[in-house]
DNA sequence: TCTGGGGTCCTAGGACCC
DNA sequence: TCTGGGGTCCTAGGACCC
């Protein structure tokens, strides 16, 4: 029989920042700007900050008018990773296989290590008195015999909670709950189960397959059957498809000069052309992201013969997007760019090699590949090439 | 009080080929 | 001269997650 552990930790960030600064502990806590910041949204809020009504996504501004005796942080993702890689190779001395889904949160196989490690209930006690008693944090578990259950189970009883669904009950378990607690159905979904008078997963559990594939697609009605009856959701299979990676920033004013639009674009680039060497990844699929004041958003893509191979040649396909999809005299609220069907160095690299030699993209790229080594061992020297410096 | 940033997956439609 | 149909690649947009 499987069983699983979906391990979360409850408030990390905030929680995190109340680890290294005492001062800040039995305080509301709201990561993600400061007072006064324009545009900036709360991304993680503490539980003492949740009373006030708090909540991640919202803008900082009404976080501030509901919270004004808040501590305030725009928050330290170096710092988050580091103590994300502490829990999750703690994680490890409980199953032999960890699923981490986010920075903050891991599946726990621990299908036949009763022998070994003890029953679930005792295994997931000890876990959240491990990463306590070791990180100085807390740890909300769900335990079922399919991960999308555990995941369930871990959000009813946190923070610091604990929910068991023994093996036979996971249908009993979905059917307890509002249709609000079914993961992967957002706002757009609760809207179209509200106008049918869907209240609870029972009344979902009352409609066919067919009726739901009617309603909601063929994907995403199935997925809807299987998760009210408790049954194994693909969701969280190991296998991953495509991957893409993107880099976006929003403006606290909307741009309109073609010279600070081109400059932040450039900039963008370099974040992305940096990570796209350092992860040895190719692409030939770029995007772009236009957001205006109004809130409008649209994109384009581009699919070209080779892949991107310099920080310029990444700069000129996305200027060349953008020019063709902006539209002139609007404000630009938001600037992203992103690369799309991401593959491994190994599927370009005979092309890129044979023909890298003596040209200019050639000589320009291991340029980049310098410069980036140089920057990753030298965190301080903050090597900038071409309009930016 | 207007709505961050970085991802994945799904759908629908067009182009093109056989 | 009425508009087949499947497969593949590509684009745009949207929903959702943390």
């Amino acid at each position: 029989m499987p069983y699983f552990i979906h391990a979360d930790l409850d408030a990390f960030y905030a929680s995190v920042e109340q680890l290294d600064h005492r001062e800040y502990r039995g305080r509301p806590v709201i990561v993600g700007g400061l007072p006064g910041d324009r545009r900036s949204v709360v991304s993680t809020a503490s539980y003492e900050a949740r009373v006030f009504g708090v909540h991640s996504a919202m803008p900082i501004a009404e976080a501030v008018r509901l919270c004004p005796g808040g501590i305030y942080l725009r928050g330290n993702m170096a710092r988050y990773r580091e103590k994300s890689g502490e829990i999750m190779a703690l994680f490890d001395n409980f199953s032999p296989q960890v699923q981490q889904l986010s920075i903050d949160e891991a599946f726990l196989d621990i299908t036949g290590t009763e022998g070994l490690l003890g029953p679930p209930d005792r295994l997931a006690d000890r876990l959240k008195e491990q990463v306590q008693k070791e990180t100085g944090l807390t740890v909300s578990v769900g335990l079922a015999s399919n991960k999308y259950v555990a995941k369930i189970a871990s959000g009813l009883s946190k923070p610091d909670g604990k929910s068991i669904i023994p093996p036979g009950a996971e249908e009993a378990f979905m059917l307890s709950l509002p249709v609000s607690k079914i993961w992967g159905a957002g706002p757009k979904t609760q809207e179209v189960f509200a106008a049918r008078g869907l209240k609870s997963c029972a009344d979902i559990h009352g409609l066919s397959e067919k009726t739901l594939v009617s309603i909601f697609g063929a994907s995403f009605g199935v997925f809807l059957y299987r998760a009210v009856r408790g049954e194994a959701a693909a969701a969280f299979d190991e296998e991953r498809g495509s991957h893409s990676m993107s880099a976006e920033r929003t403006f606290d004013f909307e741009l309109y000069d073609a010279f600070a639009i081109e400059t932040a674009l450039f900039d963008i680039c370099q974040t992305l052309m940096w990570r796209l060497l350092d992860q040895k990844w190719h692409s030939r699929t770029v995007m772009v992201k236009i957001r205006y004041g109004d809130f409008s958003t649209e994109s384009g893509r581009e699919t070209f013969e080779t892949p991107v191979r310099t920080l310029n040649e990444l700069y000129d396909r996305l200027l060349n997007l953008f020019h063709r999809k902006y539209r002139k005299g609007r404000g630009l609220r938001l600037l992203g760019a992103g690369l799309m069907n991401l593959e491994t160095k190994k599927v370009y690299q005979g092309e890129l090699f044979d023909r890298a030699g003596p040209d200019s993209a050639g000589r320009e790229q291991r340029l980049e590949e310098t410069i980036l080594k140089i920057n990753k061992k030298f965190p301080g020297a903050a090597l900038k090439r071409g309009r930016l410096v």
